[in-house]
DNA sequence: CTGAAAGCGCTAACAG
DNA sequence: CTGTTAGCGCTTTCAG
């Protein structure tokens, strides 16, 4: 019971009479072709049940009309918005997306972009752990768009960590506090290494004090830890690498019997769903995840038409969501 | 400035001083190759980055190597694991994991299905929303698995909802409630038709009382009207169609000042990223998603190297994780 | 406007 | 064990 076949150009063009270019190009220069011969040639490939086979066009044409997005882990909901968008802007441009996950693995992402190279005409690699030369090589085959991390002479889609670790700052020193402590997660993170500059930038700027902790697992168990640093420190205002780090932390407190916000104000980065239900609902950095998804896949889109050496960074804006996290610096 | 070239097969075989079917023997049956012929090849290809070009060899094979997953909602967090799943299962097999998000829609379902259909070996449905008719024609040019959907003649992948539901009604008898409301999801799900006929089915067996309300919208919004319901009712333990759903309905309850699980005891289904940190943590019914997943890319596979009329159905078990939001029935 | 023929990169016969 | 040859399905010259 093997598979039915599927009708090829030739069934198309025998069963219609004509040679198969000319039934290739009823389809892909419809100019180019009689009116009548055309809509017979059309008619009788929808009766056969015909389409196109996509890996012989391929090997022609060298194009694949698909492309690959890499993550580090398909099931932090942070990546789920990229995915999504990304997902949403390829459909739009008639795109294949093909999804990788890395494992948080520079080596399995290396891996990954070789093996799929061929395959792809092109690469969203999103928060990649890949160092900028490796990155650079890899472009040299496939264009490529960075999602949240910035690599001179690629085409780059970042938040705007500046604005909203000022805007986190801002809203932590008008509750009274005078200093925050920041809960770091891995050090090879380029947004990481972006929030922690940003904050520490726009405190000194504010007057504020501020101290990395760190780095702590980016996740929910990586909050006990975290947590009890930040106590030791008698820290009034947290502010952590991620929501899932922020939402371990006050897992951690409320055990501990410190009271949030009463005792200690908890702030994350990314809006994770979630941050609007955990208890008490938390301050938030967020970030336009989906558009910078379908961005990055109109970036690479781009490049795969033509190709240029300065392709561009877009900045995407933040906002601040204050929740119940946050309050008045206690005393 | 036009992408580097790929190397191709010709070009090692050139550089190694070989024949093309060489280099491909090389790669393909190693075996069959001089073992000093073939290290000698291979260290050729590596230095001029060769990797073999998919397209090519699907062209010869009618083997694309590729499989599509399609979901309803890459952002709803039920199917990361599912995906995840997939994606492991793929990748352990050497295959690679297209995604497509159909948006619930049983149009847009059946338009990727055609489109990607030449473009992969088989395809994995999750929670499709396609009729059974639909499902069996795209069957015969493509092998098919489901997950958590049945369909005579295709192999699925489905969780033990018969022995989850007859957990969760042993869970709430066993807490002296004498009934339960089912708060459901869309109607044409599945997976609810069958959560709710186990819970039926249990609470008879068991002497419980069951009503269903709804449908609701399966998300944090749904909750609200759900929880008014509920508490209409007088019910003191509420069963709802989904994780998103039950959490929306304890924001519901707190807001109207119902004690969880004081007043009402409320059971979620999924167990999701935040059942686990949500007020209180969630009782639910935990499903192997990530392994059901991956079984579903087995089942694919397995159709795709020997077609058989009659594939199997894998049933997972599920286990019901009780956290604080079920307790004794009040009074 | 249409047909014949060449080849994209690779693998599977078939010789040697 | 290895080279030669013939396509896979499609697009694209190039003639007609």
């Amino acid at each position: 019971m093997p598979p039915r076949k599927r009708a090829t150009i030739t069934d198309v063009a025998a069963a219609a009479g004509v040679a198969a270019s000319t039934v290739s190009r009823a389809f892909t220069h419809p100019g180019r072709v009689n009116v009548h011969t055309r809509e017979h040639v059309l008619a009788v490939a929808e009766e056969l049940g015909y389409a196109p086979n996509p890996a012989a066009r391929a090997l022609e044409s060298g194009r694949t009309r698909t492309l690959a997005l890499l993550v580090p882990d398909i099931t932090n909901p942070y990546f789920a918005g990229v995915i999504k968008g990304a997902e949403r802007g390829a459909a739009a441009a008639g795109l294949t997306l093909v999804l990788g996950d890395t494992a948080e693995n520079p080596a399995q992402e290396a891996q990954l972009v070789r093996r799929l190279g061929p395959a792809v005409d092109g690469f969203v690699l999103s928060a990649s752990r890949l160092p900028d030369e490796e990155l650079r090589r890899a472009a040299d085959l496939n264009p490529i768009a960075l999602v949240n991390r910035a690599t001179p002479g690629l085409a780059c889609v970042v938040a705007d960590f500046d604005s909203g670790t000022r805007q986190i700052v801002d809203h932590l020193a008008s509750l009274g506090h005078h200093s925050l402590v920041f809960l770091g997660g891995p050090p090879e993170s380029w947004s990481g290494a972006r929030r922690w500059a940003g904050l520490r930038a726009a405190a000194e700027e504010r007057g504020l004090g501020a101290t990395r902790f760190g780095p702590y697992v980016p996740a929910l168990a990586g909050g006990a830890a975290a947590a009890d640093a930040a106590i030791a420190a008698g820290a009034t205002a947290v502010v952590a690498h991620n929501d899932m780090l922020a939402i371990g932390v006050m897992l951690r407190l409320a055990e501990r019997g410190v009271d949030v916000p009463g005792d200690v104000s908890v702030v994350g980065f990314d809006n994770i769903v979630g941050a609007d239900f955990c208890n008490p609902p938390l301050t938030t950095l967020a970030e336009r995840t989906e558009e910078a998804g379908a961005r990055a896949v109109e970036a690479v889109a781009a490049q795969v038409l033509s190709r240029t050496d300065d392709p561009p960074t877009r900045v995407l804006p933040t906002q601040l969501v204050v929740r119940r996290s946050s309050g008045p610096v206690p005393g």
